[in-house]
DNA sequence: CTCTAATTTGAGTCAACGCTCAAGATAAGG
DNA sequence: CCTTATCTTGAGCGTTGACTCAAATTAGAG
């Protein structure tokens, strides 16, 4: 892939893809669907990707990163920051945060690469929250902050898996109530 | 299905559908699958079973009704009581949670029956919490104990989400520590 | 313009899926 | 023991899935 119309066609299937997994789910992303919706032929489709597990991939992989958005960057966020950013990720790219959540709970049980990235990714997130928790509540003890800062990263979690089951779910409502649970403790 | 041997091999399909949407997921629950799990043919499964979705709703509707048990028991439980049978489920029914989850985010988008059933379901639990917390803080305004109600109960499928992922993750800890941020904070 | 590599086409392969069915085996009431 | 309802067997049906490929088309460097 080097021409111009292959790069343009690639990030069809991929939008389609994404789309695709997060309105039909993976059973609904088939072949023959992601190539309806791109517009595109299935010979089209195996010219770019060698399989539909590596389409589907790339685009776990965009989602996987999108959670945590500028992960280089390590400066000293605060708390809400963070939460604030996560609020704006999942309002705004909600397609990639169902992915997100999709694939996480499908894809932990059979593929291995995919369990580990999200273990990976999972951890790095739960540090950011903890240097941030230490700075903010210097008197708390490092296991508490630790704690707190992991159980503040899963429960955004489940914010993002009850979005899924009711789409009118106020996300930003409840992200900042947890933001205030762990600022305001014991 | 009258007979005994009929009721005998509907459990052992029922438990070896239940095993393997908790193990394979979705995907690796096919009929061929199920039939050499629960050691029987495909004509015999069908002789009970109008279809593989019926078999699957089965298990589904069980684990539903399992993340809440004796819920007609509308008895003055403490949050501690809630959380405690919680942690109960999760540990020791890990099969029928991982069912809950992997449906309520596979199958919400699809199917609107279980998309209905698991909101009915959800909105039930956050009142019984939701009751305890006012009981239990009776200066709380209704409101934000309602907010902090339905904040736990998201935060525990978080805990479940979480444990997908990571198998060894320590549900016990995290749940009671959102405990406590339930009970203490402003 | 020319020539090559990249891309698109779409019919077609093969395996796996959910599911059926007629025939044989087994259970239980009378 | 006989009869009838229930259960089991397993080959096989039609459909759909992921994927292939040779031929036609198009993009772009020289």
């Amino acid at each position: 892939m080097r021409y111009k119309a292959g790069l343009e066609t690639r990030e069809k299937i991929l939008t389609a893809t994404r789309r695709l997994i997060a309105d039909a789910g993976l059973d609904g992303t088939t072949i023959k669907a992601i190539c309806e919706q791109a517009g595109v032929l299935p010979g089209s489709f195996y010219n770019l990707f060698d399989s539909k597990e590596q389409a589907i991939l790339s685009v776990v992989r965009a989602a996987i990163d999108a959670v945590d958005p500028d992960p280089e960057h390590k400066g000293p966020d605060s708390v809400a920051d963070l939460i604030e950013a996560y609020i704006r990720f999942v309002t705004t790219e909600r397609d990639l945060a169902t992915v997100y959540v999709r694939i996480a709970v499908a894809g932990s049980g059979n593929n291995e690469e995919i369990r580990g990235r999200m273990l990976r990714h999972h951890e790095g997130r739960v540090s950011r929250f903890e240097a941030a928790l230490a700075r903010e509540r210097p008197e708390m003890s490092p296991d508490e902050a630790a704690r707190r800062a992991e159980t503040l990263v899963i429960s955004l979690n489940g914010i993002t898996l009850h979005q899924i089951v009711d789409p009118d779910f106020d996300v930003a409502l409840h992200a900042r109530g947890l933001l205030a649970d762990a600022l305001t403790g014991a």
